[in-house]
DNA sequence: AGTTTTTTTAAGCTGTTCTTAAGCAGTGGG
DNA sequence: CCCACTGCTTAAGAACAGCTTAAAAAAACT
């Protein structure tokens, strides 16, 4: 899950940026409002983090120019104090929620966790495929009954195939979503992390397989048909 | 993937030529509105940049006659200033995007690659062709309801077809669309991919074949009559 | 610090896909 | 009816994508 934090105070940008990632997010940081929207629009994030007060273009014309360029990732607005004011043009610039400052990183966690839970997961934290289940509150991944033990990387890979059912990921796709931004990743890496994968998911098991490789395009989790 | 910019300022019209084909466009520039509605409408466009601003026809006129002609190439307007006016009335004569001056190029160029990447995302995940269909997020083809594996090109070669169902397709055409446009591929290669294609979703089936050769002129896919 | 696990890169192998060339077949004009 | 032209088919080499293995580098534990 990638998320574009765009904060001019390098103290307030670097905190979110180390406890997002120790979220397993991956995490680019913008410094001002061009670059931000710069940012926001050549790339492709799960969820932007905005501050209203930024140095060359403030927070909501940014997020006025991307909503403008059709770009529905959700915006999580930081507002300067609890200003009315600032939260009601906020939320008629396109903002999907936004925080009051000072707050704590919980509160932050929780709102960014909500966001990106609500396009897709109303069933709840567990992701399925088949008779395959991954529980995102206790990071516990199963088949067939069977409880499998996956590393840092491999869990984030299988959280990204899930949520992402059926459709095709390109290994870039994939290099961009669940590495860190200033990871240099070889798309050969992704092979690997793949076959190490289908060693534990799939190899061990009679069931059909769920990782299907389309040639010249990437991997798709799903049943085959 | 081509660009035509209509833009009478020479200046500003060389900036996005030479930009835009660093970026791999091949991209054409008319220098007033006639001269860019006859070359739209003359040609056949990935995306259009359109000033306002313009000599002989304005840039909302151009846009209306390109609308009326039923052309749906995205529109990217480029207004004078952030004039609400302008937008709105952009947006209303069939424009898909705007941008106001003045700009950078790299917002630019993130808008057009917004734009480039929309119809797929937009206009449905799924092109059909009387029994033939191909899902564009699954990468999946299937006709009679039996699914069929193609390779990266075949598959770029179909998708491309089926935008532009019951048009007369030149190999050139399909050269500048389906391959990159450095790659030096002779006419001759097309002739073998349709060969392939047709192998694949024509010849195994009884249903009509849908890829019709139109001689001395190219390639047409529907459904013959 | 040492050990183990995890992550990343590199290199070789395999089967697939792409591209070209050459000859063949069909079509339409004269 | 034949010629010229366009498109079709086939085959072959080059290029490529993905898999595997192993080893190096980095991170996590003790």
């Amino acid at each position: 899950m990638r998320i574009l934090v765009v904060e001019d105070e390098h103290k307030i940008a670097q905190a979110l940026k180390e406890g997002l990632e120790q979220e397993s997010f991956a995490v680019d940081v913008a410094y001002d409002g061009e670059e931000g929207l710069n940012t926001a629009l050549g790339d492709d994030y799960d969820l932007i983090i905005l501050d209203v007060m930024l140095p060359k273009m403030n927070g909501f014309d940014v997020c006025d120019q991307v909503r403008a360029a059709s770009n529905h990732t959700p915006i999580l607005m930081l507002t300067a104090k609890n200003q009315n004011r600032d939260i009601v043009q906020g939320l008629n610039t396109g903002a999907d929620d936004y925080l009051a400052k000072p707050f704590s990183f919980e509160v932050l966690l929780a709102r960014v966790k909500a966001l990106l839970r609500r396009p897709q997961a109303k069933l709840g934290e567990v992701l399925q495929a088949a008779d395959l289940s991954l529980d995102t509150r206790s990071k516990e991944v199963s088949r067939a009954g069977k409880t499998i033990a996956l590393s840092t990387k491999e869990y984030a890979l299988l959280e990204y195939l899930l949520r992402n059912q059926n459709k095709v990921l390109s290994k870039n796709n994939i290099i961009t979503h669940v590495w860190n931004f200033d990871a240099d990743i070889l798309p050969n890496t992704v092979e690997v992390f793949i076959a190490y994968l289908r060693a534990k998911i799939d190899k061990p098991f009679d069931s059909p397989e769920l990782i299907q490789t389309v040639r010249g395009f990437g991997y798709k989790l799903g049943v085959a048909q």
